[in-house]
DNA sequence: TATGAATGAGAATTCATTCAT
DNA sequence: CATGAATGAATTCTCATTCAT
């Protein structure tokens, strides 16, 4: 009684659950999860309901499939960036490449990073693989520092809370800026703090 | 036609009112917006559902009223220890108890805190009532350091950012610990961090 | 999460109810069970599709009033006739009667009984319905017999073989009649070979 | 225009056909018609589901071919059994024989039997062909006992009784059987009651 | 005002059948 | 002939909202 979910082969196929990610992550980014349909999806795709069916076991494996487009777009590039960390560690570059590296991932999936995170509250799937994501962030980083002679020391926390205070300003300045904040201000004033973590603590 | 909504001025109505936003509340809590019916609120509030309709507009009316009760339990502590604020200041001290202040009101209201901030990536008017919430508490932090005399130079900033930051670690303690984090450490350096902001910027 | 059926009170709703499952037990008589949509019923009852699931759970739960319906008519009628046997026992005369009955029945739900007995086959709560109402008939008929001094021996087998041939003779009748058998002549030979089965063995 | 139906001559298409209806029967027995889809059976066929539509017109079409496979493996055994019929006839020794005949093939088909009977009720083409069966062993019982020199007074009448007895017999034992009756003694009832039809009737 | 039965549009999902390759 | 991806009508079921009583 398993539905057999096809494993597309040929790149017409390939293209067709290409295709209906593409149209879920426009639409749930638009419009959120629980306000688009399968069959606003399978229009916007350009193929039938049935052939959702076909990619999908059903309307929450779309999601994690969106969500997946989503990691790779948007950490791919961070993690690249993580790697390249070489001693001596100039924190304040480093800092400041990380907060206008995050900017740009997160400025192109704007929409869709409000919508997954939102769905994170009651969805405990997609909270993990945030949380899974976030994980492996902070290890990275702090591999990385303790690889080119950073003290391990509380690297785990420092390395967490640095991930944190560049993803929120990242966040705020994207989605929720308010006017009578100076942004290049604040991003000095953020850079000089996780300066300050990284360099007195 | 806008439809007459009555609003309740004898006790018995005010409670039936509050009634269903307790239960809206709780509901909402335990199980998102979308996955909770308007007749499950009546029940659990133990009116019909025809009288919801007679004090809300539609369900979403019961977000609103519900973020409201959101509001009044959680802020109107924070903002007490604000006020508070005297010089000299102690930006250790300030900072611990602002900390456990904000896990505290977390704690209790943890899983509705969930719900609406993950529905204030959807609906608009939601995110601006945050957005507008959080200006308040940044203009009373703001205005509480400069009237006693802490110097105004990027005070807004500053206080935006520290209040991102305590809460950001409050949300991170209560929500999503991880476990090879330390959080009193965390939370130490969290404090040092913001020190050195407030001390030394 | 369980979802609320009403059980009727007002009289206007318990005919709605009725009126379901009335249009169930014609419709699923004429099509079967499988070839009617609940949409369909509830078009027949002149109901809403929302109605149905008011008082019903779900599509099987209209076929098994229907069930409880298809009971109430059919086998209230047989057990009176069981519960009216008195020695002397007149068995030519108790199987003469017992056969009209039971064709007389079968006659007025002809089209249901087939669909019913046909889910049997597939569905295990109907199957075990039906053995439960045969268990009862073959108890009720073993039970007068012997309560009116016919001997204990292998009277369940008895009783049930006699049943069971009363039914077939009935079904066959009234479901399956073959052009080159006599059912006078059929009914005489099956009162005749039960008379046998009663009196001698 | 009448779709093609192409009659495998090939052996490799026969065997193609053949592995669908063993496919279908198979399914069927376990699930019932209605549960089972055709993409299932291609499945277990190992074929395509084009290739379904080319060996059958529908998916009913793949019903009446399990019916005749049905009847060949079920069938056959009894007629056989019916033309050995011999006189002088010892009744008692024939009708014990084909209860166990009987009970036999029922046995080996158990689950697709129930599923056809019950789809019996709902399709017409399917009463029919077991309504046609059933009268061609009535009519070969009848034959053979005339022929063997038994009276031919209501021998249509007392061949069916006794056919649909033994059947009854045999289903109730393998579909059927209550706990509080004993089939031995039962079948020993029905041996002496049709013993009886036919030699004092 | 209160009630809760009724509504019906709309949602997710299935599957027999077709047809381009 | 074979394939299996594609189709989309049809199905079951939900729930915000209304309105007769």
């Amino acid at each position: 009684m398993t539905k057999e979910i096809s494993i597309p082969k040929q790149a017409r196929s390939m293209d067709k659950k290409k295709r209906i990610v593409e149209a879920g992550y426009a639409l749930f980014a638009d419009n959120g999860y629980y306000n688009v349909s399968t069959a606003e999806i399978a229009k916007a795709a350009e193929v039938s309901t049935g052939s959702v069916y076909r990619y999908f076991q059903d309307k929450k494996d779309i999601l994690a499939e969106v969500l997946n487009e989503y990691f790779d777009r948007t950490y791919g590039f961070i993690f690249t960036l993580i790697d390249k960390i070489k001693k001596p560690i100039d924190f304040e570059t480093l800092l400041r490449r990380m907060i206008d590296a995050v900017i740009k991932v997160h400025r192109k999936n704007k929409a869709i990073h409000s919508v997954l995170h939102g769905m994170a509250h009651t969805d405990e799937e997609i909270k993990r693989r945030f949380k899974t994501m976030e994980d492996e962030m902070t290890d990275r980083i702090a591999s990385r520092l303790t690889a080119e002679d950073y003290p391990a020391d509380k690297i785990n926390e420092k390395a967490h809370l640095a991930l944190r205070c560049v993803e929120d300003f990242a966040h705020e300045y994207i989605y929720d800026a308010h006017e009578y904040i100076s942004y290049p201000e604040m991003k000095t004033l953020t850079v000089k703090m996780l300066k300050s973590l990284f360099e007195t603590a």
